[in-house]
DNA sequence: CCTGTAAATTCAAGTTACTTGATTATCAAG
DNA sequence: CTTGATAATCAAGTAACTTGAATTTACAGG
């Protein structure tokens, strides 16, 4: 097998272990955090996005719009987000992010990012630019697929 | 300067992006198959992990070792999983994905890999190895932390 | 301006999945 | 061959999730 044959099964293969490596530190640090893997993620999104709704909430979780009303009682009331009503669309709310109240989070969460900027941090602009066209075609084909999915049902 | 900056924010942006698309692909395809998303992601690290055992699996997915036994039920009841008795340790069982018996998934995470093997194959062997590069330091970046978090509890 | 339909959220009842603690069987060591 | 630890399971109780209905608001067509 040539050398390109190799290296183009060695991109394929890091990526699965990307994704495991994600889901095992998604698992250790929920439990650290004492929040269920849902709960956690749910956190996760609106720590990447600032706000968010209900309804994206269940999408990106993958829970029903009932028990992402559960799980925003458990979180409102241990003070990691606050519900408030949306001005454009009163039927809504808007969740927002406590971030002072989860320091520990915000630790945990920083330290990794860290890593990630300081390896970023070593390329050059070629390489970032070879790097993020990968990232993002990878994207659009998980998005695809994913759409491909949900629509026929 | 400017434009590096850039980039660097362009690619730290894009892992974020990458993780949201897995993320709303495993509720996709976990919905679609009929099982729930912990038990998909079981699967999937059994699979890509080749973990053997119950307690392996408790210790990944940050289960007790009953409901490792439920699930195992469940997902040996589907016929996704075989249990098989341990020639080393009688206590213990040797847990079998069944690939045969998952034609759906087969098709269904196939087309997704199908996708990425096509993205891989536009690129030279040159931005290969950056790209691996890149995926291994982020794996090993994630993986740290992880190990962090488990240590100290 | 109405009216019907769809969307965002919540609520109540029933189901599923998880935890804790005990149980059985086996191992490993002295 | 006894003691302490480990692997998996089981039973009972708790927590989380789903389903389906209710409420309120948005929006499009007549």
């Amino acid at each position: 097998m040539d050398s390109k044959k190799e290296l183009q099964e060695q991109v394929f293969s890091a990526t699965r272990e990307y994704g495991v490596s994600s889901v095992l530190f998604r698992n250790a640090i929920s439990r650290k955090i004492g929040l269920n893997v849902a709960d956690w993620e749910c956190l996760s999104l609106l720590t990447l996005r600032g706000i968010s709704s209900p309804t994206e909430l269940a999408r990106y979780t993958g829970l029903t719009s009932g028990s992402v009303t559960t799980m925003l009682d458990r979180l409102e009331a241990a003070e990691f987000i606050t519900r408030k009503p949306n001005p454009n669309d009163r039927r809504g709310v808007l969740i927002e992010v406590n971030r002072k109240s989860t320091p520990a989070v915000g630790q945990l969460v920083g330290g990794v990012q860290k890593g990630l900027k300081e390896i970023i941090e070593n390329y050059s602009e070629k390489d970032l630019k070879t790097i993020v066209g990968f990232l993002n075609a990878f994207t659009m084909n998980v998005r695809k697929h994913t759409d491909a999915i949900e629509e026929d049902s």
